[in-house]
DNA sequence: CCTTTATTTCCATAATAATCGAAATATGGA
DNA sequence: TCCATATTTCGATTATTATGGAAATAAAGG
């Protein structure tokens, strides 16, 4: 992934709303949810949401599929895997940081 | 870390001039930089620079210790990690993604 | 103490992002 | 075709972020 996307990436996520937002569509996997679903689980105002759900598809994170008067919106994980890759090597450069993985598997197992 | 915590970091990291300096430090390593060294690198005006640099020591994301008349930035690796661990949990939760480190690792070695 | 160098803070300005009601669009079904 | 439902787009408003020159602060050394 190139900078300009990582930076694209990031802005996507660096906003609470969004985060919630993407965060809710990993949890739902590859059933992925309908923005109705979301307005009621993040009680967000119909309007706002549609904003942020620009927003995160802009990015490439999350992926847009009509099924008839619903949308389903989905996370786009190779698109976080590029940016986590992105980011790992650019925090670990020559560090013995964060490759490890085993580390925070091992942390949090929630 | 926390949800606020990571979308500080994140927004800290969602701009091309911050992404660029936070990356010259990684690479400077624990040696670091002076605002007066990205200056040059980055050719970009003190007070620009001074912004940002605030910005990502907010985050948490470098430090800063004074040394004479200068100062030095360092990456705060620790808080990278903790950003990366939590979006990996955040990727990957009930998925086979992107705790693919050794994928990572694999491709563009650079 | 005065000067030089390094860096930050101040401040005004411009640019971008977020919020959300109301109107518009799309779809499926009677 | 008309209606109800799902969702987006519009548009106005407010809030936040970014930019950079000029003035202020900090430290070292004469």
């Amino acid at each position: 992934m190139e900078e300009n996307d990582v930076v694209t990436c990031l802005a996507a996520l660096a906003q609470p709303m969004r985060l919630q937002v993407f965060r809710a569509l990993v949890v739902a996997g590859p059933d992925g949810l309908t923005p109705g679903a979301l307005v009621e689980a993040l009680d967000v105002p119909a309007a706002t949401l549609s904003f942020h759900l620009k927003e995160l598809t802009r990015s490439g994170l999350i992926s847009q599929e009509r099924d008839g008067r619903s949308l389903i919106y989905r996370a786009a994980f190779e698109q976080m895997d590029g940016l986590l890759t992105y980011l790992t090597y650019n925090c670990c450069e020559g560090k013995a940081c964060a490759v490890a993985q085993p580390k925070s598997a091992a942390r949090k197992p929630r």
